[in-house]
RNA sequence: GUGAGCGUAGCUCAGUUGGUUAGAGUAUCAGGUUGUGGCCCUGAGGGUCAUGGGUUCAAAUCCCAUCGCUCACCCCA
């Protein structure tokens, strides 16, 4: 058997219909923030994912599809999603349509990691990415429209954590605070996190070792010793969610992954999801447009993952959808009656009803037990006999009730069940 | 890349110290008196017991290998 690469998941039809309700969520609330929706392509060129996200990251070192095209160029299908926004950006000069732009995404990106429970190798993500603006309003707000998003889907256990990693050079000098601190204690250190003191220390927070914890908990805290404007952009910040009555809590330790960001971080989290807990991060960006060959622009934006959220509302149970229904199931008792039932279907089907007919030559108590099943709000029968004086019967599902129509012909019997079913 | 656990029907799972033709629930399909749903009843189809090898009179069961899946680590959404 033919299986689906490991990492990759169907999505069959049973789900289907919560991932639409998330998406429309998705699309409602940033709608009501005034974002605009973008598609970018799937695949780019390497070089814009390594430049942008950095060489040094995880996700540019081990975990990316790359391949050659037959031109023998480098491409690679996207990791994430703020590199090709702000590709697009770049490319399509919208910082000269409009000094701000509010984007927003749902895309599926693509990650070569070993499977587990909230992590695939084609996984699904929802973002934003404002360009343009340097005010921290906007931190707020993208952090805000996360926050609605999950609220709307009725997420409970849910935390919010914020940090600022302050400005390049701020967070240089930190480093080096942080370097003094620990070079006398590197024997108690993890074998990984020793590594981490040499490659990118500030990682050594994210350690999920016991004794590493105990080592970094009491070192200097970056959020001490970053600059100033950071310092009072942060301070906007949590006055916005304070105010927008959005919980949250600084978390110094939350050093986010990529090399781009700085000042605001924040990650929400949800405690129903297993290990990978995070179900959306992001950040402020002001020097990424610029290195990737754009004008200076300063950018802030999130990414949430779709397929963890959605574990998390099952896990939760917070989602109940109304249950799918259909408005009229047509039998046929005489199974010649085929190309009729067809036809009156794509009547009412053209005035928008859900209509279900039997391909299978059933017979009547099999076709209404399909009805039944397809919670047909009413069925139509279409007798041998009666079909031929133009009778048939409309039989509402709830009440058993049966109705008798007389019509000349398929329009007169449209407008016959329009009248009947609207009394429902 | 590292570690642990698990593979029996479409799905969820029983299957005794190794012992007849491998079971249940659910789902699917059909029937339950002329042409009418739900509840209920009856029946049917559906299995290379993951695959390959070994031990044994006898293997779903014990051993080995391979493959697959899951969870966790690293890291991230």
């Amino acid at each position: 058997m033919i299986k689906s690469i490991p990492g990759t998941k169907d999505i069959l039809p049973e789900e289907i219909i919560y991932w639409k309700n998330l998406e429309n969520i998705v699309h409602q609330i940033f709608s009501n923030f005034n974002y605009k929706e973008i598609r970018t392509p799937i695949f780019e060129e390497t070089i814009l994912f390594s430049r942008g996200i950095g060489e040094e990251t995880d996700i540019v070192g081990k975990e990316m599809y790359t391949f050659f095209d037959k031109g023998n160029t480098s491409l690679t299908l996207k990791p994430e999603m703020t590199a090709s926004v702000v590709r697009s950006f770049i490319e399509h000069s919208l910082g000269k349509l409009q000094p701000l732009n509010k984007l927003y995404y749902i895309s599926p990106m693509f990650r070569q990691e070993r499977p587990q429970a909230g992590r695939q190798r084609q996984f699904h993500q929802f973002g934003c990415e404002a360009i343009g603006s340097n005010s921290p309003i906007l931190d707020g707000e993208i952090i805000i429209t996360a926050y609605r998003i999950l609220q709307k889907l009725n997420l409970k256990d849910l935390k919010v954590k914020i940090n600022s990693l302050g400005i390049p050079s701020a967070r240089e000098s930190y480093k080096k605070i942080l370097r003094e601190y620990l070079r006398n204690k590197l024997h108690l250190l993890s074998e990984d996190s020793r590594k981490r003191f040499e490659n990118n220390i500030l990682r050594i927070f994210d350690s999920k070792i016991e004794s590493d914890i105990d080592v970094v908990k009491d070192a200097p805290k970056l959020i001490d010793y970053i600059d100033d404007e950071s310092k009072k952009d942060f301070e906007v910040v949590k006055e916005l969610l304070t105010n927008n009555e959005i919980p949250f809590e600084i978390d110094s330790k939350l050093v986010r992954g990529l090399d781009y960001y700085c000042k605001t971080t924040f990650e929400i989290i949800s405690g129903k999801v297993g290990a990978q807990s995070a179900l959306c991060g992001g950040g402020r960006y002001d020097l990424l447009i610029e290195q990737l060959g754009g004008p200076p622009t300063p950018g802030v934006g999130f990414a949430a993952g779709i397929e963890r959220i959605l574990l998390a509302c099952k896990n939760e149970n917070s989602t109940t959808l109304p249950e799918e229904s259909i408005d009229i199931f047509i039998i046929r008792i005489d199974d010649e009656l085929i190309k009729e039932v067809f036809n009156i279907a794509d009547i009412l089907r053209r005035g928008s009803l859900k209509v279900e007919i039997d391909y299978l030559g059933k017979s009547v108590k099999s076709q209404m037990r399909e009805a039944n099943k397809l919670k047909a709000k009413f069925v139509l029968l279409i007798g041998g006999t009666e079909y031929k004086y133009q009778k048939y019967i409309l039989k509402v599902m709830k009440t058993g009730e049966q109705i008798e129509l007389s019509a000349n012909n398929f329009l007169e019997l449209q407008s016959l069940i329009y009248q009947k079913i609207s009394a429902y």
